[in-house]
DNA sequence: AACTATTAATAAGT
DNA sequence: TACTTATTAATAGTT
């Protein structure tokens, strides 16, 4: 532009060409400057020197915004690209969503170890809180068993005592039959009912269950609960 | 520059401000080339005017790249913000985080459940999978308690008919023995220890309870479980 | 970086 | 929007 034109190409000269790239960049970001003030016009610029180096202009705001808002514009009608905002947008909201699971979640633990605690629990709480499970479980089924033991134990040995009495019984009226009449041996069979027709064939028609006042023997068992 | 200077501020006759925009933005545009290709760099520009309307220019691939190339740079040196492809990786990181957790839950749930279902849950499966552990521990509770009270009624059962076998041969003795000796009537004790002494006061050091064979009469309840 | 001859840009008018 | 032109701004080559 003064002192003879110039071809419009790369400058080869370093020194030259790097004048020459201070020179009009510096009117460059000038005149970009004059255009958005005049014109009312946002604009950004940014050069990268022949070594990387930046150079940038925004006439408002931030690069970023500006940036923001070229790719608001240009992705309507231009790029297929998704925006940044968008993106992030997209990403929020899956972590929403698997936050939402999360909670549910817990919830649903709490209820399954019957808690009724306020506050969320951390994943931490949690494994403490699976260990937690197996214990009670644990407890539980002992905590059965053994009431269960229990009530089969008393019943077993009032079974005992009253085989042996039974026994005892048997064998002594046998000894006073002696010399009386004879009746055969009494027994109790594997299915646990009364062989009363071996007992006594024909002479005593015998209720062979009796189910009244014995229940309160077993401590009301009828009625027992293991608070599970 | 011609016919007179101009002030640096917006120009506010609408017509002359297009006409400038229009003029001056072309310039710009030009000298934008113009510095690129003499100085071998990188421009990118873009220009909104007043009414939003977008003019750009990449000297170099398209402005997506040189928007990339311009976070990656201003990124490492100038702005604090974090790159989009940063956030991106944040966002990823999070989601995974939370990935993580929720098969941690499903895996506890399963536990809990008694399950060893190999697939992953959905949402709704586990709200049915509440419902489900609901019932089965009612389920459960059911059944426990209809064994135990079997095997209950299986005991009460051969008690019963003990007691009335032995209330019939007690009978039975006295009736034998009445000319002979008196023997005062057996009872079983609320605490279901035989009273032996009251049985038979003197003569007859007797086992009060007997433990072998009768085991096999309660289907081997001691090794009763109950699947929980 | 400063100078300056010269070219490029452009404001105002058409 | 495009052309014209007087005038200013930019800048290539030099120091």
């Amino acid at each position: 532009m003064a002192r003879g034109k110039v071809q419009l190409k790369r400058i080869e000269n370093p020194a030259h060409r790097q004048a020459t790239f201070c020179k009009r960049r510096t009117s460059l970001l000038k005149k970009a400057k004059e255009l958005s003030v005049l014109c009312d016009a946002d604009i950004g610029i940014f050069i990268f020197s022949t070594h990387g180096k930046l150079y940038e202009l925004a006439t408002k705001g931030t690069m970023e915004g500006l940036i923001e808002r070229y790719k608001m514009t240009c992705g309507d009608a231009q790029t297929s690209n998704i925006t940044e905002a968008s993106h992030s947008r997209e990403f929020k909201e899956e972590i929403s969503t698997l936050k939402q699971e999360i909670d549910l979640l817990h919830k649903s633990l709490r209820y399954m170890l019957g808690e009724r605690t306020a506050g969320l629990m951390t994943l931490d709480e949690l494994l403490v809180l699976e260990k937690h499970l197996e214990m009670r479980m644990n407890h539980i089924r002992a905590k059965k068993m053994q009431i269960m033991f229990q009530e089969i134990q008393s019943l077993k040995n009032k079974e005992g005592v009253l085989k042996a009495a039974n026994k005892f019984l048997r064998e002594k009226l046998i000894l006073e039959q002696n010399g009386l009449f004879d009746v055969p041996p009494m027994t109790v069979q594997q299915n646990g009912n009364f062989d009363a027709g071996q007992m006594l064939k024909a002479d005593v028609p015998y209720p062979l269950t009796i189910h009244d006042e014995y229940n309160s023997n077993l401590g009301g068992c009828s009625n027992m609960s293991f608070s599970l």
